[in-house]
DNA sequence: TCAACAGTTTAGAATTATTATAATATAGTT
DNA sequence: AACTATATTATAATAATTCTAAACTGTTGA
């Protein structure tokens, strides 16, 4: 558990304002045990709930945006109508629940990344994210 | 290159009207040489340069998912503001060039599927995906 | 400590992608 | 040719995200 002296210390290291609201952003998403997955709106109604306090959505917009751009965070590649978000930094990779939508780590070994023996010329490798989508069997006949 | 009639005959077989709409919009996508990535809106405009008609936007929303679900189209993941379609719909994976927001069909075995050594309990694997985000090397340095 | 400035926050409007709706039209069948 | 079920359409609604311009605030340097 952080407090908020140490997140100053490490936005400020990253060149990032310690402004209120991205104090209390801070708290929210790395105030915990576990990492978790967000989108914009769950972040939101998070720090309306655990906080009582209320950051404009652009607000909220900017400082994950920031935070990604940084390397605090993550964003997931899926195709949904909504960003999704980890603050799980580490390189893992996800499955996808199709049938509730619920996106899970997979922290273990049980996804290997996959080797790339050929990349795109002039370019470097950013990331490599392995999706998995699954649902129950008696899904999609129709 | 596929005529009218056998898209007619695959669209009935799978349970599709063949209607002016969906033959068009087969036409479109599927009478070519080569597969490609489009989204919604490309396909919009390529049915009004290449046929020089309009079919409105629901329909093609509609047929699109209509064509996904019989497995003639595949939908990629990526976090996008946009949905990206596939017309590959074999087992390949995609390089996703950041600076310009173009995917790269990796059809060759340059990735590899990874191995999935465990599965969620009760749910069956519906996809597996690779998405591989490369860059210029001297991009994100601020 | 304080003023100035650069960068940040805000609220709301604008934009964009997508979905819902309800009336109309059409394909396939009788 | 008429009937019925389904598809199409245009429009409105919704939802996510970005833009904008004004107000505000943290930081720096005097």
């Amino acid at each position: 558990m952080l407090k908020n002296t140490e997140f100053t210390e490490k936005l400020r290291s990253s060149g990032l304002r310690p402004t209120k609201q991205r104090l209390k952003i801070c708290e929210v998403l790395f105030n915990r045990e576990k990492t978790f997955h967000f989108t914009i709106n769950d972040l939101v109604k998070n720090i309306s709930n655990q906080l009582n306090e209320k950051i404009s959505l652009a607000t909220v917009y900017n400082t994950v945006h920031a935070f990604k751009k940084k390397g605090y965070l993550k964003e997931i590649s899926i195709n949904s109508d909504k960003s999704y978000f980890d603050t799980n930094i580490s390189n893992h990779h996800h499955f996808f629940d199709e049938d509730t939508n619920e996106l899970i780590d997979c922290n273990d070994d049980s996804i290997e990344t996959p080797n790339v023996k050929k990349n795109i010329t002039g370019k470097k490798i950013n990331s490599i994210e392995v999706l998995i989508k699954v649902a129950t069997d008696n899904q999609n006949h129709n």
